[in-house]
DNA sequence: GGGCGAACCTGACGAATGTCACACGCGGGG
DNA sequence: CCCCGCGTGTGACATTCGTCAGGTTCGCCC
């Protein structure tokens, strides 16, 4: 019997996963979760073969809890963006699958995954050979980050405790290396890639 | 024996939410839709009871599916936006659910809406009274739109066909009116209360 | 018909933004 | 050791943006 771990922000998607692999009969979900900062002790408690983790939780970031488990980890996101797959890579995971893939494809994918397999989605593959790595320094980023929302440079400046200047320059590279005219298309850019 | 209809654009999600379904004895999920512009003819082949409608689904916006359809429609969505809510009651739907809900939430929901009732979330309701309609003109909303993706002012301009002057006319009343300091944060604004 | 508001447009002005050149300190790799 | 890239900062400049005041044309309602 594999047993899972559920970790997903959403009660009825969590409910309605755990309710299709239900049908596995090699399948047991033996706990869920729903927010990202309570993963470490809930697999600490019920000792998962396999966690299944949603990216977007609130409380902790899926992909920096990913990185501190040491049981095998399986993303499962609504989000194929190619930063992710990376991102994901880097902190050690084991498979990757979208949520528009079908159930067989899931519960293949924990199987694989439980014997010592690692399972990445195709398309999201080959777009992470297209896509290329963030281009962005960790400062770049958190500028971008802070400016996403809406902010003006003053804003953004405090947020991050530096000169205005600075935040111009920043958001100028962004800008250049993205490819963006300004600063919200630099934002989208980097949102749709999962650089951010 | 309540007919339902799923309509759903990411497959694991639609399976699962089948799957959270057929525990119900009286409840039986008769087809599953992946696109918006499916829905309707998919409605009139199965004729369900109940229609499952997620928002945001390629080829259409569930929402504008909604008011096309006489069968009656439970709303089944990710982001409890207080404008989506006003939008899906303006178009006549049965209920408002969001994915956060309890499966058994879910279930009565069907049940009370099959036998003529409207269920709503009530968190949502609360907010939507709090936030109040979207002050938005028609093409202030679709100025905003346009500029949202990060596009420049010219490049709204050629889209919408209009002169660059007025455009920036819109979105100054855009931002004026959601109290932002400038299109990124009234796009932000508007994108949360569901008013694009 | 008169008033009103929305859709369109123009022109002008100040403020914010994007770009560039340049400067300094620091750490890592050749 | 010395160079290079990164983080940090400054100043100057052109462009874009946000605001304002004004104008014309509709359609709708009293």
């Amino acid at each position: 019997m594999i047993r899972v771990l559920l970790a997903d922000d959403q009660h009825l998607v969590r409910q309605a996963m755990a309710a299709l692999l239900s049908f596995e009969p090699d399948i047991e979900v033996v706990a869920e979760v729903e927010r990202g900062d309570l993963v470490v002790a809930a697999v600490a408690e019920h000792r998962p073969d396999v966690v299944l983790l949603d990216i977007e939780m609130p409380g902790r970031d899926g992909l920096s809890v990913a990185a501190d488990l040491d049981v095998k980890v399986i993303i499962l996101t609504t989000f194929g963006r190619p930063g992710y797959l990376r991102r994901a890579m880097d902190a050690g995971v084991s498979g990757f699958v979208v949520k528009d893939a079908r159930a067989e494809e899931l519960a293949a994918a924990i199987r694989d995954v439980c014997a010592g397999g690692r399972v990445v989605d195709r398309r999201l593959a080959a777009a992470s050979r297209t896509t290329g790595a963030c281009p962005l320094t960790a400062r770049e980023r958190a500028a971008l980050r802070a400016a996403a929302g809406g902010g003006t440079i003053a804003d953004v400046a405090a947020r991050l405790f530096l000169s205005p200047g600075t935040v111009r320059n920043y958001l100028s590279a962004a800008i250049r290396k993205t490819g963006a005219r300004n600063r919200a298309e630099a934002a989208r850019i980097a949102e749709t890639n999962g650089w951010l």
